[in-house]
DNA sequence: ACATCGCCTATTGTTGACAATCTACAGCCC
DNA sequence: GGGCTGTAGATTGTCAACAATAGGCGATGT
């Protein structure tokens, strides 16, 4: 009756599932350009399915908010304003505060695999970024983000940030600012870790607050300080 | 050129939109018991349409996370736990704490809208309390936490917290533990109210994990109080 | 020349039928 | 009698055809 090893329990709902994750992927990796449509019939031949599948994937994707669907016209991408990034940084930067609240309320051991979890992708994003892959870099950069929420062990909380990672990704790569500063990205992220590791809540909170700061002045170019 | 008075745009997306707020609307009111099984068939039946808008109704209110799906097996109501109101009580402090920094720093015009909207429904609340119909305070309680939300004018907040106000929903009637205090809760109300609209910001913040601790408790009956 | 009206095409929205899958029950073997 | 296996029923998952709608484009009238 225990667990059977080497044996996976086959994925709960495949199709729409899977197309839904594959062309969030893709979306977020900027192979369809923000406003370009997205056409139910040519996507359901390309993956030999139905439009059945393909249109269950493409709304729930709507509903995720990564694409905006038009009545009889069809999906679109999402296409971000500033206002948007605002939101998102402004809703990321409380959904991670709530969860580090969590995470430290939650005790000593969860910290202690949160803190594993994202040393891993640490080490990861360092070896990325001296070969300077910025896909990649974005993709550790929300992981590192994605587990830390995920930490704190909030299903709802997990759902909520998986979204608003698959927006940040699509911020950072279709306004193509990319990371103006990359040298301090890792150092960043290792910060935040030492800070949840130590256990210090004020300060973790602040980094946290700065860390969303930066990105927006990042992405929006509307940083004070003037270009020497 | 100037919007038409007296006309509506028809709604955008019909039919699964339709279905899906008519539905979630009886789930949060009860009429379908805590994992309780819905057949698309019959449903679609009822409600004189095709399996498929109905499935895409349910679909989106799988994802909401008020439905549950089982692969093969069909769509059920979700079965809330203790976890889950705990849950969903520290997300809902999370968005409103958030909501109402937002709506502090947006400007002295939108908080005075917003206060006006709270007020109405504070008023109607106390109509509803005085007849002591549950349901309507439910939803109430519901409306005004969302238009305080809303007044913040952040998109993605407001969509988060939809899902959250029909989980609460769903905590209030599915426990049938209803409110043990009626008797403070539209006093609880005014005082966000009023705390809102004096600018207080730390007094709100305190306010509304207090808030959400006592609904908490009450829910969950793990309140320290003995009975007598 | 410009605005308006009507068709036309491309795409989604909807429908009913078909196939795959799971649970439950009954029969059978041990 | 207990446990296993095979079948039956029901329900979802998938599919291809049909209908409806929105926007584009050209003709037409002023």
């Amino acid at each position: 009756m225990a667990a059977p090893e080497g044996l996976f329990a086959l994925e709960g709902r495949p199709t729409a599932q899977l197309i839904a994750d594959q062309l969030r992927e893709q979306i977020v990796q900027g192979m369809f350009r923000p406003g370009e449509q997205i056409n139910e019939s040519v996507l359901a031949s390309q993956l030999s399915t139905s439009r059945g599948p393909v249109r269950e994937a493409l709304q729930r994707l709507c509903q995720e908010g990564i694409l905006v669907s038009r009545r009889n016209r069809g999906v679109f991408v999402l296409e971000l304003a500033m206002e948007d990034i605002r939101e998102i940084y402004a809703v990321r930067e409380a959904v991670e505060s709530t969860a580090a609240d969590a995470l430290l309320d939650a005790g000593q051991e969860q910290v202690k695999d949160t803190c594993q979890a994202l040393k891993a992708i640490i080490s990861d994003m360092a070896k990325q970024v001296a070969v300077s892959d910025w896909q990649a870099i974005a993709r550790l950069d929300m992981q590192f983000h994605t587990s830390f929420v995920a930490g704190a062990g909030n299903t709802r909380l997990i759902r909520i940030y998986k979204t608003l990672a698959a927006e940040s990704r699509m911020c950072i790569l279709n306004l193509a600012v990319a990371y103006p500063r990359i040298d301090v990205l890792v150092q960043e992220h290792q910060n935040l870790l030492d800070l949840l590791e130590a256990g210090h809540r004020e300060e973790l909170h602040k980094a946290i607050t700065r860390h969303m700061e930066t990105a927006v002045e990042d992405l929006t170019g509307t940083a004070e300080e003037v270009i020497p």
